[in-house]
DNA sequence: TGTTATGATAAAATATATTTATATGATAAA
DNA sequence: TTTATCATATAAATATATTTTATCATAACA
């Protein structure tokens, strides 16, 4: 059996034309008929059924259950050659979501500048469900992900490395300046300033109102939290925020919440096993506790 | 990229002899010359490291990723291939562990009967961790396990049915004969009967022994539940058995653990998910709750 | 120093895949 | 109903890939 089948069979899948699917490829017609003929006789099941009102060719039952090995067949070969591409060229790609690049990652550079590894560090931006799906893709070699509950993913290892509070941030003239602790459901009646990241605050505020059964009034939605800061500064409303995100600056006020059932900001390290020495040394590296953290002088 | 390529790679790794591979597979020697050529250069790396004036050969570090890929990918195949004929043939490859066969599947039968599924089935017996091998290799469709600790298997789904206790039983004879609940620390200077079964009687065994910090005193072993309950009977010792292996039959006394962290014996429905219509109905009919448990007159 | 084990290479033989040209069969259009 | 059109199948020719046979090269071994 050959891998070139396998692709022209699941581009036909997709296609449902054998005509259409040899001109995907560049290649005539009969090569196709010819292609899927060799999968049924060797797997001795039909694959297709040839179309009772001819205009619409059907996957069998046999069909669909090789089409899904068909695609992790090939997926697993893509994996490899990829892996095998980053091997060679000593380049580990390494998923990084914003937050966590701009937040946490800088006090991991110092290690990985001096045992090496930076240097090897393709750097690939992204949120944290994209990276995922690169990671599993092949596309990724590693990734550091944010997430707020344990990540489960197939042939993908986590390894927690930091959790940190969401804090309720509020602008200095805010009534509520001076508290150290508040309930969510205490927010009730606030203005927020929402930010629009990838996955994890979104997820984190949703998780809060729906457990506090109130729909929150949102007057403005950013996806830049230096704006979200200067929002919040300015009294426009109130924001949550990861305590990643904050350091001692005293432009906003960071409230604890004091709530029972509370989301939290996990930096996952995830990785797809391989042998290759470099990712061991920053896999290694990066699941080192940091000394300090959040920040240096917090 | 040709599969039978890989299938000369993967076992000229375990060999590590071109001449011996090619016996291996009653073909030529330069046969494997090639083929391993063929994968060098298709995927740009060195697979193998001829030599270094030792009669040894040696695999790179890109030759062990490939590998890694090389026989996953054979191992898809080979499910693909063993689920089409399951499907063709209309079988469903069902693993069934001895206790699970003879205590608990009886209940079910009713049910596979009446769906007409039961005629489908083809029974492979088996400890818990035997079956769960072959459900990941493809050898089977569908299992019931036995499991002390939730399972967690690559690319196995699992569906918890029945959790039950363990109970100690003692002779009519034995002192403790009155007791309706005991902590299992208390047994330290008992006599035990072990069950030699696959997998989950020794663990819980185990677990229970070194929770409480004891070394039990053994003094017979045996597979056979009806020996075990027949020699607990005798008062040669006591013993720890699933209520699933205890009906109402009055020859041994059941006699409830009353400690906090108890091992369960749990019955696990798990299965590699398929685009098969009769496994889907064997997993639908399987996974409504049972009327009657443990037995019927209980 | 010859002998053996192990793998590489060239050329030929064989097997497999693809193309070109054409056929079949079913629907839609005239 | 005829004809045109679309979608796939088939046969034969051709192109490409794989395997074998025969032979060579090299290093270990005795």
């Amino acid at each position: 059996m050959n891998f070139r089948d396998l692709e022209y069979f699941v581009q036909l899948v997709k296609d449902r034309n054998y005509t259409k699917t040899a001109q995907a490829f560049n290649i005539s017609q009969p090569t196709i008929t010819y292609a899927i003929k060799r999968l049924e006789n060797e797997l001795k099941v039909q694959l297709f059924i040839r179309d009772q009102s001819h205009h619409q060719l059907d996957l069998t039952l046999a069909g669909q259950e090789f089409n899904d090995h068909a695609q992790n067949i090939l997926q697993e070969l893509t994996t490899a050659k990829a892996d095998l591409l980053a091997l060679s060229q000593q380049k580990i790609r390494f998923g990084l979501p914003p937050i966590i690049g701009t937040y946490y990652f800088p006090q991991l550079a110092k290690v990985l500048i001096k045992e090496n590894i930076m240097s090897h560090l393709q750097t690939i931006e992204g949120g944290s469900a994209t990276l995922q799906e690169k990671l599993s893709t092949g596309e990724l070699d590693v990734a550091l992900l944010g997430a707020i509950s344990p990540l489960k993913l197939k042939n993908i290892k986590t390894l927690p490395l930091v959790r940190t509070d969401f804090k309720v941030i509020v602008s200095p003239d805010h009534p509520l300046k001076n508290k150290q602790s508040i309930n969510f459901a205490a927010l009730k009646n606030e203005s927020f300033i929402a930010l629009k990241e990838g996955f994890v605050h979104p997820a984190a505020f949703r998780q809060l109102t729906t457990a506090n059964h109130f729909q929150p009034q949102i007057v403005y939605t950013t996806p830049d939290i230096n704006v979200l800061k200067g929002m919040v500064h300015e009294n426009v409303g109130i924001s949550l925020l990861s305590e990643l995100a904050l350091n001692n600056e005293q432009e906003v006020h960071a409230i604890d919440l004091a709530d029972q059932d509370q989301p939290h900001f996990e930096i996952v390290l995830a990785y797809r096993p391989q042998v290759n020495p470099l990712i061991d040394k920053l896999i290694n590296a990066l699941s080192q506790p940091v000394d300090q953290f959040p920040f240096p002088g917090k």
